[in-house]
DNA sequence: GCTAAAAGCTAAACCCATTAGCGATCACCG
DNA sequence: CGGTGATCGCTAATGGGTTTAGCTTTTAGC
């Protein structure tokens, strides 16, 4: 019997694509193990549990967004960085919504985690875009948090199908990007 | 053995709470028997299987979530009825986290579908909100998943404990309803 | 009181995650 | 080229969860 030739990432790359495919609730040992070409069992060698591999691929997935993200803000300002940021934003959620689902409900276990770590360089890749904005110092964490909110809520909702009427889905995304971008210019500005 | 005296609906509410106090991923039907006073197979007299419970959960807080915000805007116009639909929504997903979680990712049957009423209920509630606001008729469903997504985004983030760096959360969210208020406000607006 | 449907129960099947313990393979070192 | 230990994969088995089958008891209506 040949070995499979695996290691802990190949294993967590699979299990992201897998999740990608059939949705992260479905994600099971089993058919992961079937996918990289393993008895269940034999999984356990690369990864301690489910528990870990969710945490790991949620890790995969915020360290891509925040790359997705960073390089589409790269040499834009205002408007302009937002709007890429944003559609980057989305298309990776749309694109690996199994993976980024992972990334809900995760709470990393200290500063050190992979997960925070991510996490945190997605924030930075926000933050860059609202360098273009004049905001108060004390006003950027909860610029982040809104940025955040409304990307994750919009690209979430989409990728759940929860938008069910009419309008198009596009239009309404570039409807919100303008919507922030407004309420981002007519802050009180700081002071100089 | 007297009988437990339970219907679909006691199950369902109390499905419903259960998930609120271990979290919806954490729901079981064993759990949930114990609850009742009744072992786990008699739950099956009441719902067809954990999906249909899932569902019904996902309905009763989508229908609850709608009458909590309907009741907030009620009297109110403008930015205050916009900040009280907003507290309003965020109260209900921070003191049910379980049963609003059961709503993400359910996709209704068809139109008469409990979800898709009740779907339908809450936007409703929404879209009361919007009245005070002087948009463009083909801006309104843009503005309605532009809200839905800012305040689900906030809500569900903040509930998984997304928000982990300093500024206080509450102040953020208030932040948020304010650049919503300015985005909707500055809209290029209906045409007289 | 009789009857039939409803609601509960036990037993059992199946699926999934996980652990224990065994054999094969591979990298490294003499 | 051979030995050796760690690593990787396997089979077997355990335990927990959902779900079905089939039986018994209660209960509502006549």
């Amino acid at each position: 019997m040949p070995r499979a030739g695996l290691d802990p990432a190949a294993v967590v790359a699979a299990g992201a694509a897998l999740a990608d495919e059939v949705g992260f609730a479905a994600l099971s040992m089993g058919q992961l193990a079937e996918r990289v070409g393993v008895r269940t069992p034999s999984l356990y060698k690369h990864v301690v549990n489910q528990d870990d591999l969710n945490r790991r691929i949620a890790a995969l997935a915020l360290a891509e967004a925040a790359d997705a993200v960073g390089a589409a803000t790269q040499g834009r300002a205002g408007r302009d960085a937002l709007a890429a940021a944003a559609r980057a934003f989305r298309d990776f959620v749309l694109t690996h919504p199994g993976r980024y689902a992972a990334t809900i409900g995760v709470e990393p276990t200290g500063p050190d985690d992979p997960i925070a770590v991510a996490g945190s360089r997605l924030l930075v890749a926000f933050t860059a875009v609202l360098r273009g904005y004049d905001l108060a110092p004390d006003q950027l964490d909860h610029a982040l948090r809104a940025l955040r909110s409304s990307f994750h809520g919009f690209a979430t909702l989409q990728s759940a199908h929860g938008f069910q009427w009419s309008a198009d889905v596009d239009d309404s995304f570039e409807w919100l990007i303008d919507l922030v971008d407004r309420g981002l210019r007519t802050t009180s500005p700081a002071q100089a």
